[in-house]
DNA sequence: TTCTAGTTTATAATAATTCTAAACTAGAAA
DNA sequence: TTTCTAGTTTAGAATTATTATAAACTAGAA
């Protein structure tokens, strides 16, 4: 019960610390999507349903859509972009790697540390690189 | 005009290995796409520009949606997932990354030799590798 | 308790893409 | 050469994901 309430304490911290109003939807989506040690990847369309599932309507899928987009830009979710005509989001917002089964549609995590670039090119003049990300296609 | 003549038959016998009957259409776009020796990125709708340029509809849209995908599936297009709500496509077939300038939305080709992977994790069981791409996103 | 900027929501709008079904055509066969 | 038909093209409708709108609601400062 302590434990429950300095979660929900931590998620309200986490959210005014960006400037993001701790409204009840935001806590809610925050707590589905943060609350578990483990990451993991999703849509909005899967998110809206594990949000709104049981019949009772709790979160309108536009919010879904603008709290997923505010997470993001706040960097506390990332944005991936493998599959055709819709996004996925991940949890794990550190430096990492995906394989992205074609047939299934899943991304699996692949660690930092599982991939090793010894050459890595120059950006163009007065570019940045931003981030760096590999994708390994799979099939069976 | 005889290389005019061989370039064309070259598309032809192209597409009938394939198994797609040479249409005027798929003559058409397959000659905006791989007349030049230089490959380039392009979009559906900057293809049907430069396909439906100059007031005369030659080409209907739904076609360059048809083709493009033909052309994937027969390997001759590169589709490339790395911008929201819109694919890429490639007519460097060549396994070889991407810079993507998430200003300009634009993508420039990363040389296959200019990035050296030391180190790939192994596919999960049962699954095997089609591919692996590696994105730089860069910005200013 | 009041007030208001920020937020949520239903709904409309948009953008990319896919579907449909009628008209057309490449090219094999007669 | 003409006929025939499966494959293709096409306009337009439908679908899907996403974004915009604008009215109702609410967090939280005063
Ligand atoms: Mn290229
Ligand atoms: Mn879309
Ligand atoms: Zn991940
Ligand atoms: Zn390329």
């Amino acid at each position: 019960m302590a434990n429950f309430m300095n979660q929900k304490n931590e998620i309200i911290k986490k959210l005014r610390s960006s400037g993001l109003r701790p409204t009840q939807q935001r806590v809610l989506i925050a707590k589905s999507l943060f609350d578990s040690d483990k990451t993991f990847h999703f849509t909005v369309e899967t998110l809206n349903k594990k949000i709104n599932k049981n019949g009772a309507n709790k979160v309108s899928l536009a919010t879904i859509y603008n709290t997923v987009e505010a997470f993001t830009c706040a960097g506390y979710l990332k944005e991936i972009l493998t599959s055709k005509n819709k996004s996925y989001y991940d949890t794990n917002i550190k430096s990492h790697h995906h394989f992205y089964d074609e047939g299934s549609k899943e991304l699996t995590d692949i660690h930092h540390s599982q991939i090793k670039l010894s050459k890595v090119p120059i950006p163009p003049k007065g570019k940045k690189i931003k981030n760096l990300e590999v994708v390994i296609r799979i099939q069976k």
